[in-house]
DNA sequence: CCATTTTATGGGAATGTTCCCATTTTAATA
DNA sequence: TATTAAAATGGGAACATTCCCATAAAATGG
């Protein structure tokens, strides 16, 4: 079906050398008079020569792929991380493969298979918000495969992982609700299997002990981040006797879609219940009123997962440290807590 | 590096038959008996074995990977694209690596030879809004890989191309405004090498005549697209002495944009000045108001190009025929328009 | 029970590179 | 100028698979 490429046994034959000192002048190698390396370069040039990738990946038994799992696209959180990997990553020579799962455990461990099968040099993953069992991801780490987590990482996995500082980001949160004078705080956690629902769970209860305010526990809901769900239990939070006066919600969309919800009960934000969210999504500035949310550095995420790979890579399994790397996170106040 | 991966010449020995009885083995060639089939098989699965994807792709000159190009990835339009077009794909053995542009042609060109260095057997490609030459394209073409536009498409190449109808949905979106008794219709207009933007005008165009409004050339402003440039453009138009008293934006970020700038001046939306977009994007019911829009089939487009990308693979060369599907479009009306 | 067909297996070329180990050419040194 | 070292090139194995052709084994038919 696709025409006869040209290949380099073609151009050896065509200069009269042998195949050899042709690979050596097209890969670089210094072993190659100037004059013989210009002329291979030409012709290889003028007869549109390109390089049989299958063939050296067979002989190098590397594919120069990276591949990246991602829970979702749909909101710019990933997208944005996606692109700071890819920064990286192909200024060292490396493409991405990018994958994403659609929240779907089952969908997550056929990507990580299609990852296996392509032979990719690494792997970046966050998992999906159902992912409990690890054994597809363990099966690169057996087969010296190196994976480096971010975002939704495996705690019990001895793989290096860049997260943002949760706990500090929901203490900060809360603090902030607590110092402009909101008394029932509550919070909208995420599924406890994700570490970082319990990461924020446990900075929401630090911050309110520091402050001496007496946990509610009516008032945290763990719920599965679907977000038919938001509305129910927002419902029912300002169905309780004492409902809330502020509301702080694992992430920017779960934050939003209870403002709508609170919005159509006719009360206000933030006077009657003030609301944060977390990671500062694009969203959070456009909507009516803009979000108050603690930013993370999310460009910087990928860059910083994509850099550990790549030092795996290079590094013989032997000597492999899974470090985490803990980013800073920022408060960013709104309208939706200061009027 | 890596540890030793188990090759068919591994099982072979260990079971005493050919490489070749284990490669039909593996790969379901009916000339195998049962029993050794099953052998085989077991033996594969008991030892981990791994197909070498690299030496397959090496001699049947394939990679089942398609590669697809998209300019952004920030909204959320070829996120979905992609996750229409992954679905198809994967539901036929193939694999999608993605790689996105950031609106700048010089990534465009490079991400194309990336491409073609992994040798993908097909390419879907929106280009970007600077993209001018396509020659990078063109290459795929006459190395016998098939390409598929979808969205922002290139009209001179000859080959398949997956669009929403523009003019028609344009049509209908100013349709609505003059409907609602608006008179002065501005648009602010998108970069005209794309073909969408030319086309979208044109249906502005058309719904004008039809509803005999005549055409004031000073409404009209067509811009690249960058979001810092909107503020600039609705200012002036707000100043003009007679102002418009609706806007027809190329797309829903720009409406958005324009929104923030109309409301900052005190205007009232619908009431002072209607806005519509186009696309429907998710931020265009959550922002305040919410947003008129054109909705487009966005997952089934990426479904679409996927589909007609895959019959190519499957055809010779010679059959190859240039069909453009034009998707239909949908009239979403929101607050902005109708109070 | 032998000839013939069908079914099952083996051998080996081919895929396009890289890279090691010769070998040849060129340059440097005595 | 002969000797040695350095630089440049060539030959061929190796990478893991597929697939064609040959051969062997089993089944079928007269």
């Amino acid at each position: 079906m696709k025409s006869h490429q040209i290949t380099i046994k073609d151009i050896a034959k065509q200069l009269n050398l042998s195949k050899s000192t042709v690979s050596r002048a097209l890969t670089g190698h210094p072993m190659v008079k100037e004059e013989t390396r210009k002329l291979v370069l030409e012709f290889a040039e003028k007869s549109d020569y390109q390089k049989n990738s299958f063939a050296i990946n067979l002989v190098t038994q590397k594919s120069n792929l990276i591949g990246i799992l991602v829970p979702e696209f749909l909101s710019t959180y990933f997208p944005k991380v996606i692109i700071g990997a890819q920064n990286k990553i192909s200024s060292e020579g490396y493409n991405l493969i990018i994958a994403q799962s659609n929240e779907s455990y089952e969908t997550e461990v056929s990507n990580a298979r299609v990852m296996m099968a392509n032979q990719v040099d690494g792997l970046l993953v966050s998992v999906t918000k159902e992912t409990r069992n690890f054994e597809h991801l363990m099966a690169f780490k057996r087969k010296g495969i190196p994976i480096v987590f971010y975002n939704r990482v495996c705690e019990d996995m001895d793989v290096p992982k860049v997260v943002v500082d949760d706990y500090d980001g929901a203490f900060r949160a809360v603090e902030h609700l607590i110092k402009i004078g909101k008394k029932r705080i509550a919070h909208l956690a995420g599924p406890d299997n994700l570490s970082i629902s319990r990461r924020r769970l446990n900075g929401y209860y630090a911050a309110l002990r520091k402050y001496n305010i007496p946990v509610d526990e009516e008032l945290i809901i763990s719920y599965d981040l679907t977000m038919e769900k938001v509305k129910i239990y927002i419902n029912h939070l300002l169905n309780l006797p004492k409902p809330p006066d502020a509301l702080f919600a694992i992430n920017d969309p779960t934050a939003i879609e209870a403002m709508q919800v609170i919005k159509k009960r006719g009360l206000r934000i933030p006077e009657d219940i003030a609301v944060i969210g977390f990671s500062n999504d694009q969203l959070s500035e456009l909507i009516e009123p803009s979000l108050t949310t603690i930013a993370q550095p999310v460009y910087k995420i990928g860059e910083t997962a994509a850099e550990l790979l790549l030092n795996l890579i290079k590094t013989d399994i032997s000597l492999w440290k899974p470090i985490t790397k803990t980013m800073p996170t920022e408060l960013v106040i709104r309208k939706s807590t200061i009027g």
